[in-house]
DNA sequence: TTGTACGCGTTATCAA
DNA sequence: TTGATAACGCGTACAA
């Protein structure tokens, strides 16, 4: 409405700063994006101005005119799993120390949504994208394929990946813990499992099958849910699992850490000791599981490395540098802690 | 290098769609925008030809011509702090329900970094901004007044809020909290903090000044260190105040739940009876906290909400409808546990 | 080292 | 209801 006044009306441009600094435009530019170029009296004066206006460049015309966005995409299932926390903060820390900006997306474990976000994701022009796992619809696989950007799958190791991989096998991870769970002296073993993304689909299926192998499975001590992971659901769970084995079980993979401290509370409460009466096992290696009394066996993952090493293979990717392999399997490392029998190996 | 081959080459465009669907540009963007206004035939044929191209718009050129980027910057100082995460979940859900993207960056606690990380915010002209706390630089307070955008400061209740404002009072929230100790019987209450940003600062501040109206301030009993909080820290700081004061204390207040939990542990393993030897409250109300045995007393504060009013508050005034209050107390819930002594008040 | 001309892909404005 | 034209703010290519 009213006539425009002073600076706070309209945000400062290229063209104001080179107005005021008594240059052109492609030289302010310069000074903001290529400060070798410019003559130091020139940059000094430039800059001046750019301190008196406030200036701060616009990045959609930078990006339109450069179709150089400086953003970094990436999906993620969940906001509230905290999983994804570490992860996250690595992929920032590497993208940030290459000023690159990060553009989160939350597909609540739908890949339908993950559609909708990667499209959303791809209008925003970024450079690379960082999605989790490799549940994509045809059509997003499709989209992400023809916008011919470098683009990482992470948190699992996966058959055929769309371009790049950072993760681990969790199937193996699973295996490997139905195998220690065995050599510390559990013979009946139950699964707990909430949400049973792909992820944890596969870590059960590492487990069933390491049991089946041995000659252990018993099908009615595989309780899982389709609900969401909470400290509560696991003690319910565990009440579940006890239940439908009248109480014969020895040992529990819960399916990650949240469900395996709410069973190890609530065994707390029902004075089922552990692990004398009951081994537990968890997934993810919070920091809880390592202090809770008694402490609790868990598998680690190295998330934070993950972040970092897929934001690594993009930036590398992104500065021609090219990566070495195309996939990374970042490893796991199953705990045995004081919820399990034997905790310290035998000499 | 290589000849220009098929779609794969180039992202399509408007007029690339255009083309296909024999229409002007604008029909096409109108199809996309307000497909009210234009005739169901074309609309049809139209969408056939994004469809047929895969045609995702350029949001940096919609951007710049329209002045609106359907960005929400946000702000916040840690990604590794659990307690951000269930306000981003506020933010993004409603954010994500009015096709606003959000732009989420990382200040590590700095208001130096901040400052930059709200300028990198600001050159992807967001339409609002939220932003945690009060502690922000001059510069970056020029910055945000000259954007001319609304923006929330959230978490904490401010004296001076830039714009708008959601938060609670942590001086009362760490007040309560010290009469509600001295209420269930500790009679040596001590504080154990880390990180002590502003309003861990503010929450000790409370609890000192209860403490002192009381009579029953003792220096020596306040702990604090600027690392970050964890749960092994807790254990070490509930060790430290343990001997500095010579194992008189009967009560401490740790400034969040990391600490608490800790602390708890720890007391665990020193064979410490929770509460009768010592007292214990934390603060944020993890699940955890609710399930440990003992449970842990804590101060429960409405975090999702938190993102949510504030993403509503910004949603409202993007849409011109205004906010009744500029500044909204979502409040806080002191929440005693079995941590406490007499837990459940006589009748 | 500095500048000119043009185009990036979209939308606002105005006209048909 | 549809379209032509001119911005939006910046960087590339080229010229001086």
């Amino acid at each position: 409405m009213g006539r425009a006044r002073k600076s706070s009306t309209k945000r400062a441009t290229l063209a104001d700063v080179a107005k005021v600094a008594n240059v052109s435009a492609i030289t302010v530019s310069r000074v903001i994006n290529q400060p070798g170029k410019v003559s130091p009296e020139l940059g000094q004066r430039v800059q001046e101005a750019i301190d008196m206006l406030g200036y701060i460049p616009n990045q959609s015309a930078s990006s339109l005119a450069s179709a150089r966005s400086g953003v970094i995409g990436v999906s993620i299932p969940s906001l509230s799993n905290v999983v994804f926390n570490d992860v996250l903060r690595g992929i920032y820390d590497v993208a940030g120390a290459s000023d690159y900006k990060v553009l989160l997306v939350d597909t609540h474990y739908s890949p339908l949504e993950e559609e909708k976000m990667v499209r959303t994701l791809l209008s925003q022009s970024p450079e690379a994208m960082i999605i989790t796992g490799g549940d994509q619809t045809r059509a997003c696989e499709r989209m992400l394929a023809k916008a011919g950007m470098p683009v990482v799958q992470i948190m699992e190791l996966l058959e055929q990946p769309l371009d790049m991989n950072v993760g681990f096998s969790h199937y193996q991870a699973g295996y490997d813990v139905a195998l220690k769970m065995l050599a510390t002296g559990c013979n009946q073993l139950g699964f707990v499992g909430a949400r049973m993304d792909a992820r944890v689909q596969q870590r059960m299926a590492g487990f069933v099958d390491a049991l089946r192998a041995k000659n252990k499975l018993n099908q009615e001590y595989i309780v899982t849910t389709p609900e969401p992971s909470s400290i509560a659901l696991g003690g319910e769970l565990f009440r579940s699992l006890l239940s439908a084995s009248s109480g014969a079980v020895d040992g529990i993979f819960c399916c990650n850490d949240d469900l395996a401290l709410g069973a190890l509370f609530e065994s707390q409460r029902m004075n089922i000791k552990i692990p004398t009466e009951m081994s537990l096992c968890g997934f993810n290696d919070f920091e809880t599981s390592a202090y809770v009394n008694p402490s609790l066996s868990s598998v680690h993952v190295p998330r934070y490395e993950m972040g970092v090493k897929a934001a690594e293979m993009i930036i590398n990717v992104l500065n021609d540098k090219g990566v070495a392999d195309k996939t990374l399997d970042i490893g796991f490392e199953v705990i045995l802690r004081q919820s399990s029998r034997a905790s310290v190996p035998p000499q």
